[in-house]
DNA sequence: AGAGAAATTGCATATAATAGCACTTGATGA
DNA sequence: TCATCAAGTGCTATTATATGCAATTTCTCT
């Protein structure tokens, strides 16, 4: 498949177990390439596992955001949406009255990491954001 | 109580009606000056209404979030953390490896805010941000 | 002060996410 | 290839947060 072999390969270079249900749900995320939540993964990672906990998920999720493989989004839906952090990080403004979701790119991020890198010796993870805010539309039109 | 005052004032001001259960926990929040979780919050304002309960802190909570009276804190330990927003905004640098928290002042995500608005119109809220990362010990000596 | 509409509460319940524990499995090295 | 052991899994229970609904309360208007 040549998804799973890169997500088996780096796992075990981080030295974590490659095993068959996390290499499903990682492989899932990765393949994707969009925002997933825990329950849509197991969705996709059953069809591999048919046995697979939803637990299993989020521990899964929680080992590879420890080893900085996948990020967390939270949308401001019910639930967090993980992410594969390959090279193209990016963000999300989100506007509060017409749920309207932009994406932006990392460039105004990744220049508030610097700063706080030089006056804090801070190194910032900044993988994504979720920026809560109201859209130039909404300021215009009111209710647009 | 003069802070009791202020919160029903505020609550009037935004259309919303200023229920004995909302004036306890959010003079209970605004009064604290400090980051506090729901159950915390549940605690204290039992004090002046025994009967409350956590779904109302909660709804009482998302709707003062609605009206920007309050903001929430993601800090990484399983609570959400909310806190009463006042003039001074300010975020926090968190260690992912040592766990230190460290407090910056609005300045950087201020600066921030003003590039997302020239760029695309969008007012962010950036109300509190939790930034996780690596902080300047645990670089130098590792496992500091 | 009192009536009525609309919002809010309490209670019960649902959903999202986490954690404990005994059993199983993957990685390692002989 | 096989034994060993730590890590991971399934299952269950628990915690954190959100929601439906009937009863109650606040606010507005008179």
């Amino acid at each position: 498949m040549g998804c799973e072999e890169e997500v088996v390969t780096t796992l075990r270079k981080a030295g974590q177990k490659a095993t068959p249900q996390r290499i499903a749900v990682l492989s899932a995320l990765r393949h994707s390439g969009r925002h997933m939540t825990a329950s849509e993964l197991l969705a996709e990672a059953k069809r591999q596992i048919p046995v697979l906990e939803i637990s299993t998920v989020y521990r899964t999720l929680a080992a590879a955001k420890e080893l900085r493989l996948v990020g967390e989004a939270r949308m401001g839906t019910g639930e967090v949406e993980y992410e594969w952090l390959g090279q193209n990080r990016h963000h999300h403004l989100i506007c509060r009255q017409c749920g309207q979701v932009e994406r932006i790119e990392d460039t105004y991020l990744a220049s508030l990491a610097i700063a706080l890198f030089e006056n804090y010796g801070f190194r910032a993870d900044l993988d994504h954001f979720a920026i809560f805010g109201i859209c130039r539309n909404c300021q215009k039109g009111g209710r647009g």
